[in-house]
DNA sequence: TATAAAGTCTATAGTACTAGTATGCTTTTA
DNA sequence: TAAAAGCATACTAGTACTATAGACTTTATA
C-alpha cells in the first residue's frame, strides 16, 4: 500500500509551499531549487513533478528570473486527495471499488465478492482522509504540533 | 495505493477456504486445481502464493492423493491484515509511519513532519480495517450481502 | 539588448518489481 | 507402483519507478 517517492515528493513541494514562510498574504513563490535543497530531493526530478502538478492545474508558475512555483489556489482549496490523484493515480486498492476510474475486475459476482466489500471500506477510509485534508489543514497541523514540542520543553 | 495481483489472489483464495463449503465443521480442504478454476487463477502463480502463505504459517497442507490447502487456524482467527502482510509487506504508505517494519525517512524533522502526521492516520485507518476483520467476518458478510439481495427479488 | 536566471519539455537509462512460466522434485494414497 | 498432489527454485518478459540529461523558452535587469 505504498506511496510512491513521485508522490511523496509532490505532497513534500506542495506543503512547503503552502507554508507560509513569512506573514505576506500573497502565494508563496518557490524556486525548484529552494525545495530541493529543503526537502532533499533531486532538483531533476522535482522538476517533473511539480510540472506535472502544474499540468494537472494544482500549481502556477513564473518563468524567467525572480520566477518560482506558487499554489494555484488557497491552501484551503487544495487537498492531499487532488496532488495525490495526480501523482500515484487512483486511491482504491482495486479498481473495482475505484469512484474515480471504476473498472470491473475479474470476480465471478461483484455484488457479493469479500474481498471488494473490504476493500470498498479501504478505499473509503483513505479517500475520506486525504479528500478531507487540505494543506492548510497539514500546515495548521504542523504548527500545533511544533508549539506543543517547543511548550514541553 | 493499489493491491498487487498476489495480494489479491492470495486474499481471494483464503476467502475462498474459509467459507464453508458444506456443513462440515473439518477445516475445508481445497485443491490449488479447485480454488484456481473458481477464482480465475492461474494454478502456477497461485501454487506459488499459497506456498508462501503456508510457509508463513497461515495455511496447512496435505500432501499426496487427495491433498489440498487448508487454514492453519480457524476463519475466526485469521486477519485480512495478517494475509496482505506476508503478500504484500507493510500496510504503511511510508516506511517512517509503519509499525510493523518502520524505517526513517530523509525528512528533516520526523515529529514535525506534515506528510507523515498525516500518512501516520492513513496507516491506521488501513490497519483498523485489515487488521480487524477476520476471515470469518468476511464470509459472514458476503453471507448478509446475499440474504439481502435474494430477499429484494 | 545581452545575459543569466528560471521554468518547459522530451528522451532515455538503470533498476526493481510484477505477474507469471517452467521444470524437476518429493510425498502420499489407491 | 503409478498417478495425484504439493514443494522448491529458477527464469523471463514486461512494466513501473526513480531518476538524469540536454536542449529550449521566457523574463528581469544591468
Amino acid at each position: 500500500m505504498r506511496l510512491s517517492k513521485r508522490g511523496e515528493y509532490g505532497l513534500r513541494a506542495m506543503i512547503a509551499l503552502a507554508e507560509p514562510a513569512d506573514k505576506s498574504a500573497t502565494p508563496q513563490m518557490m524556486q525548484i531549487k529552494a525545495i530541493s535543497l529543503r526537502e532533499q530531493i533531486s532538483p531533476k526530478f522535482l522538476e517533473q513533478i511539480l510540472l506535472t502538478l502544474k499540468n494537472a492545474g494544482l500549481l502556477h508558475s513564473k518563468m524567467g528570473v525572480g520566477g518560482g512555483y506558487y499554489l494555484a489556489r488557497s491552501a484551503k482549496e487544495i487537498t492531499l486527495g487532488q496532488i495525490f490523484r495526480v501523482l500515484d493515480g487512483p486511491v482504491a486498492p482495486v479498481k473495482c471499488v475505484s469512484h474515480m476510474s471504476y473498472e470491473p475486475c475479474g470476480c465471478p459476482d461483484e455484488a457479493t465478492c469479500g474481498l471488494r466489500l473490504v476493500m470498498g471500506d479501504v478505499r473509503n477510509a483513505i479517500a475520506d482522509i486525504l479528500d478531507n485534508t487540505s494543506l492548510a489543514d497539514v500546515t495548521k497541523r504542523q504548527n500545533a504540533v511544533r508549539k506543543k514540542l517547543a511548550s514541553k520543553k
